[in-house]
DNA sequence: TAGTTTCGTGCAATATCGTGCAGAGTCAAG
DNA sequence: CTTGACTCTGCACGATATTGCACGAAACTA
């Protein structure tokens, strides 16, 4: 294990994991802790990383991003994304949606995964960047700067010209008889397009987007593939996804 | 066992696995860690690897690449960037390359300035997010991971569909004789014609990028409208420049 | 406050690095 | 064919980097 190979590392795992243990992490990689401590302590001298008692965490920007998960339970989200992450096949051409989800499943995809990932966010763009193997398709177009994700007709002309095996979809409300919603009418016409290009659609939504609907209709229930949720939801709500034929994954 | 072929075998070795140890590698191929540890160096300096403790790792993973350069000299690129936003004009359509430099511009463009923005980088874009009054548009296309911008033939085909009265070009080189210069083929291709579609180019250039030269020339300095730079600088270097017909702005 | 864990530093052992140098091979001019 | 210039390679050696351990200081916990 050369040394710079083992920081790369420890910036991997603090991305996805929000923090690092400097005895544990020692123990898995078969060195002393004081390694470890050394790699840390230099890696907060670049301001890579932000270094605490016992481990470290994430650096400045991603600090309040970890506080924010503890605290808003968005660490749901790395969980769906996870799950999510985990659905992919090796060469598999895969459409990202934006949205805080998605990037958390960009943040989990495999280090080791081989895919061709194809998105109108460039938020999801600079995440992918770290990824070795995964080649990045960037859609163009007008910034929607809510979502902040490439909208209108230049970014639907590019779309209409790929074809895609996943589209992993974002989306503020997914409802049994609304269907699945957002909040801007743009974006919505976006989604339906991406998602009339791939072969499979798949929604990751977390609690408090079940049941909830917006003004803008991408798609009906009965178009989505798979519906990606975190387990423990009363039967009650579940049951009327279920009806709607789609594949339902809790997490 | 030809020289060309090791190294080439080299970067087989890295594209492949990962990464490579110097050691390991030279009793493989049976010469000496010297001649190993040689042609890494040499692969170095080409940019085509990078040299680490032991051995050598793919030449941008790109992630403590950016985030180091991200550090470099950030308060002079910072200087740079407040300069360069303060010659737009309200109204105008703007290119903004990629690079931490123009990042900067990016975060100091004033924040009641109007203007659109064009970009192929997702890195600017994300920033722009912030700014109430700038309209961005996204160009798509392949990512070039080791800058951070989007190049190939959508690129290049968005690209030439728009007008911009401003290029902020980032470059790795700027000789009073090679020219504007960076080191990949397919970027120098979309910066020149990004150019091209622009009434005028600015670049930003740092100290030391002032009299280097990369592998790859973009243009000659006599295209370049203004060049923009720290103050205090030899007049020796400055004179090679000013006599290029440009625009020199010292900051 | 007392006990435990973690930290930082100094130190020694080991590994790796860079450079200078010499021998072997190549090639072209004489 | 010889000679000289050049390149590539391996070796020697001093310089530098990395690692684990020891030990006192600091931080955390009950």
């Amino acid at each position: 294990m050369l040394t710079s190979e083992r920081k790369a590392l420890i910036q991997q795992v603090l991305r996805q994991e929000g923090r690092l243990v400097a005895k544990d992490f020692s123990q898995k990689l078969g060195v002393s802790e004081d390694t470890i401590r050394r790699d840390l302590r230099e890696l907060a001298g670049e301001g890579l990383l932000q270094r605490v008692h016992g481990g470290a965490l994430p650096a400045s920007s991603a600090v309040a991003d970890f506080a924010s998960r503890e605290q808003v339970g968005s660490s749901v989200k790395a969980k769906l994304g996870q799950a999510a992450a985990r659905m992919i096949q090796p060469g598999q051409i895969v459409f990202l949606d934006g949205g805080t989800t998605n990037v958390q499943l960009a943040r989990h995809l495999p280090s080791d995964l081989k895919a061709v990932v194809i998105t109108h966010s460039p938020s999801i763009a600079v995440e992918l960047v770290r990824h070795p193997h995964v080649e990045v398709e960037l859609i163009g177009g007008r910034l929607f700067k809510h979502s902040i994700v490439a909208v209108g007709a230049t970014s639907a002309e590019a779309i209409s010209r790929i074809r895609a095996d996943l589209f992993f979809m974002g989306a503020t409300g997914v409802h049994p008889e609304t269907g699945v919603t957002t909040g801007d009418r743009e974006e919505a016409a976006i989604k339906a397009l991406i998602a009339r290009q791939s072969a499979e659609t798949i929604v990751l939504a977390t609690e408090e987007k079940l049941g909830a609907a917006s003004p803008y209709q991408i798609m009906p229930l009965s178009d989505i593939g798979t519906l990606v949720t975190v387990a423990g939801l009363p039967e009650e709500t579940l049951r009327s996804f279920r009806s709607s034929g789609l594949a339902l994954v809790e997490v």
